[in-house]
DNA sequence: CCCGCCTGTGAAGAACTATTCACAAGAAAT
DNA sequence: ATTTCTTGTGAATAGTTCTTCACAGGCGGG
């Protein structure tokens, strides 16, 4: 379940948005200063910080640097009254996730938190290391085709692999075959030969989809 | 139009084949031996070779090779009265795309061709430069990163870009940078905003897909 | 005008990736 | 038994990609 941590010194709106963010199957926490926000965020990761901008002691902009320097990953929707185009773009440079005015319709507010929420999630994705490796492998036009053939035949012996693409040095293909081995693409039976590992099955599905999106 | 060329000694095979194909909606020509395909082969490229195994004068296996010798582009499936395994296996290994039994239902065919010509297009993308191209950007997890701020934040300079990523060289994103405009995935408009280019939106829906694909 | 910041270039080298080569053990064929 | 083919290993080398650094023009503020 993810967590939502709401920032404004009105008491009665920190209480309104609770609720429906309760209601909306959300846990949230409520901090009725930047400071309070701060430590919080200090002892307890949360996903998203609703942050009012219009705030005593601490303005908007510092609060939400210390904020995400406390927690870098922590997307923050900053949330005004007196909303102007200065303070929405300097909000977004120093890494508002989004930047709305109060008052705001409650359905708007949830999209936002969704839409923040999904784009969180590929962020994990882009900076995963399987990401990586697997991208690695795709990036070589001799892995890839290796990978196509495997997926055509099923089951290929390191020399009908070698002669099927025309390479002469095997030892060049059994190269590229560890390296799919160790990405977990490709797998190898007690008989040595050679076939796709179900993360190569995936490969294959992302290999089709891609090609759908470029134009040929 | 995909082509396709029926090769057998059986001129009433051919004509039946050609009968039906051509209602399938392909372009169809005929050879009634291996040397007439040859021939016919190297005056013009056809997508998928329908090649009977038993001809008298050339063995299924020399056809197969030598048509796949002058095109090796070309698909070929191979067709024979009298199956073994042994011989469909050498004709697989020789790079046939499949192998079917006299008699045959038309609607096996079919499909068989279906996914033959389905698998060759995917063969194209396989080996596309575009794609090389794309892969290899996607490949270093800087320009992803790129990739997805620019996503995010529609437009971007260059140094909210470095600050953003925590990178201390600004030239380093430069670099990247450099490489992401050469592969049309972002742009620079004249006040020297970045943005992502229209493949570079093509780019997001890939990587988000593949998200879908990868265990996290 | 000078200073600092932004946006770059180009060269040098580091780091990583891919190819080639010499070699070898084991299986299959002759 | 010898030869040939398959499946590798590991080291040297070649090639690419990435990083770093020195430098420089343009632009805005004081």
């Amino acid at each position: 379940m993810k967590k939502i941590l709401i920032v404004d010194d009105d008491a009665e709106f920190r209480l309104n948005l609770t609720e429906v963010l309760t209601g909306a199957g959300y846990r949230t926490e409520s901090a009725a200063s930047a400071q309070e926000a701060i430590a919080r965020s200090e002892e307890e990761e949360f996903d998203i910080i609703l942050l009012d901008f219009m705030m005593p002691k601490m303005n908007g902009i510092d609060s939400l640097r210390t904020l995400r320097r406390v927690r870098p990953k922590v997307k923050v929707i900053m949330i005004t009254a007196f909303a102007t185009v200065e303070n929405a773009v300097d909000a977004m440079k120093k890494g508002a996730s989004d930047y709305i005015s109060k008052p705001f319709k409650i359905e708007a507010l949830l999209t936002t938190i969704r839409r923040v929420l999904e784009e969180a999630k590929f962020e994990v994705c882009v900076n995963n290391p399987d990401f990586d490796r697997t991208l690695s492998s795709l990036a070589n036009p001799i892995r890839r085709n290796i990978i196509k053939l495997l997926h055509a035949r099923e089951n290929m012996r390191l020399m009908e692999i070698t002669r099927e693409l025309g390479i002469d040095d095997h030892t060049k293909v059994v190269f590229h075959l560890k390296l799919l081995k160790e990405a977990g693409i490709v797998e190898q039976d007690k008989e040595k030969s050679y076939s796709l590992a179900k993360e190569g099955k995936r490969t294959i599905d992302c290999l089709r989809m891609l090609e759908n999106y470029l134009p040929l």
